[in-house]
DNA sequence: GACGTTCTATACCGATCGGTATAGAAGCGG
DNA sequence: CCGCTTCTATACCGATCGGTATAGAACGTC
């Protein structure tokens, strides 16, 4: 009942959503995002609340539809498997022509005016997360003799995501796909086997 | 002649410093720096000139003060020595308890709104600057005999740093010193030797 | 077709942004 | 003491920030 909105709430979310990858929570401003979405202001906070709710639901999708790679590496059989497919696969998302550059995540996390702390605490918690779930998976391959008995889970996990936020520094910073995809290769040289 | 100023510029230069290095270019506000500053708007500006300039020079005091290491360590007799020495120079910057989290560069090449393009490019030349060095000393070490003759130093003049960004990340997401210290040496396992 | 509901458009809110005009206070040489 | 210069303090500038009040337009229901 009532008049129907006039555009999608999902391509505006994933509009959204490109613009804060692009150019972080704060440097984007309400009158970008209503700009780019094609709606009034009015438009925007009803449908998605505020700013900072629609971030939140921008970062969802972003972890839905772009980092799903790093949940389903987390089920690859072997150890080194999963750490070559969730470096390449964040790569892939942070160098991909039609995506803007680097990741959405690591871009938030060093945007840090007092106004925005509770994104930050979100955004590092986020962090948190996926790093705890790969030193799980980690620590499962050191029970199933898949790394080495006197390996460290939390440590090569820590490894993993330091690479990885470290090439999405370089892809923000114009590296191309190659370039990075090389550097993976040498980042795994460093992953114990067997 | 004329009348003095009341305050100290370098030890303004110095808070004004740490503040964009904790809260970033954009998310500093002017209030904010003259607060912890301790002197007026009219002062800021006829001292600095303007906030881009102002962080231009933090920036430049940033890489005196903070980032010396990077180019002693160049002068490392071998590769890995180099290597190594680089990346606990960072850590060690990053991690100082004294100094706010992370990197000054990172953080500013993560805050990108339109008005910050300027800052931007700055940061990432900055960047390329201190890679390019890195890449030329890896050369000249491939030359010597110090590095394999198969090896890419670009490739890992771009691990190097690549880390690098990373662990300001991690700093910046609260780890440890030792946690990263360890990491340093995992990564470093990747580095090929003589 | 009137009604209640939901969306849209315009215009506006106080607060803050980076930056500055103006006037007075503090030092110098004469 | 006097200019002259330089710094400081207050008060202000237009623009933009995130967010909203109000009125009208577009629907389904009765």
């Amino acid at each position: 009942m009532g008049r129907p909105r006039e555009f999608d709430a999902d391509d505006a979310l994933q509009t959204a959503l490109e613009l804060f990858w692009r150019k972080g929570y704060e440097g984007t401003s309400i009158t970008d995002l209503t700009d780019s979405m094609g709606i009034t202001k009015p438009s925007l906070y009803g449908t998605f609340g505020n700013k900072e709710e629609l971030f939140r639901m921008a970062l969802q999708r972003y972890e839905e539809h772009y980092m799903a790679f790093f949940w389903s590496a987390l089920e690859q059989p072997d150890a080194r498997t999963v750490a070559f497919d969730i470096l390449r696969g964040f790569v892939q998302a942070q160098t991909e022509a039609c995506n803007p550059g680097g990741c959405l995540v690591v871009n938030a996390a060093s945007s840090c005016s007092d106004a925005a702390l509770e994104i930050h605490k979100t955004i590092v918690e986020r962090i948190q997360v996926g790093q705890k779930a790969l030193a799980r998976r980690f620590e499962r391959a050191k029970r199933e003799g898949d790394l080495p008995a006197d390996s460290n889970p939390e440590d090569l996990a820590r490894f993993i995501l330091t690479i990885a936020q470290g090439t999405a520094v370089q892809a923000s910073s114009g590296a191309g796909r190659d370039d990075v995809y090389r550097l993976v290769d040498i980042a795994m040289k460093s992953f114990p086997s067997s």
